[in-house]
DNA sequence: TATCTATTTAGAATTTTTTCGAAATAGGAG
DNA sequence: CTCCTATTTCGAAAAAATTCTAAATAGATA
């Protein structure tokens, strides 16, 4: 939910990684844990679970299976936390941090 | 240096706070660790080292006083990275992670 | 209902990060 | 040269994050 939580799930490389393929399309826990043979379902469902309350991905679930899905709004927050130091940005703009 | 280095230095809200205090004048070590009371000065100092580490900061002496400045032009990088889920930018673009 | 599959949750172990006090460094002032 | 001020580095302690295995949950299928 808050602005630190976001950066700390964006932090880890491999969430970022996660983020990247579900840029492309939704997947299921599964299809994710085939993409890192060197961790466990347990840990990926562990980083799933980081960046959902992060609000950068969302769940849905279908059969036994649960889909997540990128939410791309939360990158918006994100550039315009950084666009206050690159004086690209209304300097007066209220921001988190 | 790294893209990962840079993400984990800014993951971190005391460390964010910083950069916003060197947003506005650049500032010696001691300067900032006024703004910190909770923290001491060598946890401080070790703070400003990630920051470094990361680029978004450079140091410069004057005196025995060392002055810390902000480098806006990682900030650049991470807005990037991040425009790559808005859908803002071209896809085919290189992208660390 | 019994069981199989997909996934999460719990609890513990490991690793990484943060923090501090004390000691080291470095340069300026007397 | 000696002392003082600013800051970092060192070593250890504390806190937080990551990871695993095993157990729990939930829904599908036989």
């Amino acid at each position: 939910m808050g602005f630190s939580e976001t950066m700390k799930a964006i932090s880890d490389p491999q969430r970022r990684q996660m983020l990247t393929l579900l840029k492309q399309e939704r997947l299921s826990a599964g299809e994710i844990v085939q993409h890192f043979p060197s961790l466990s379902a347990a840990t990926v469902s562990y980083h799933l679970s980081l960046l959902k309350k992060a609000s950068l991905i969302t769940e849905s679930k279908y059969k036994n299976f649960i889909y997540y899905e990128l939410n791309a709004s939360v990158f918006e927050e994100i550039m315009l936390w950084c666009a206050q130091f690159t004086g690209g940005t209304d300097e007066t703009q209220d921001q988190a941090d």
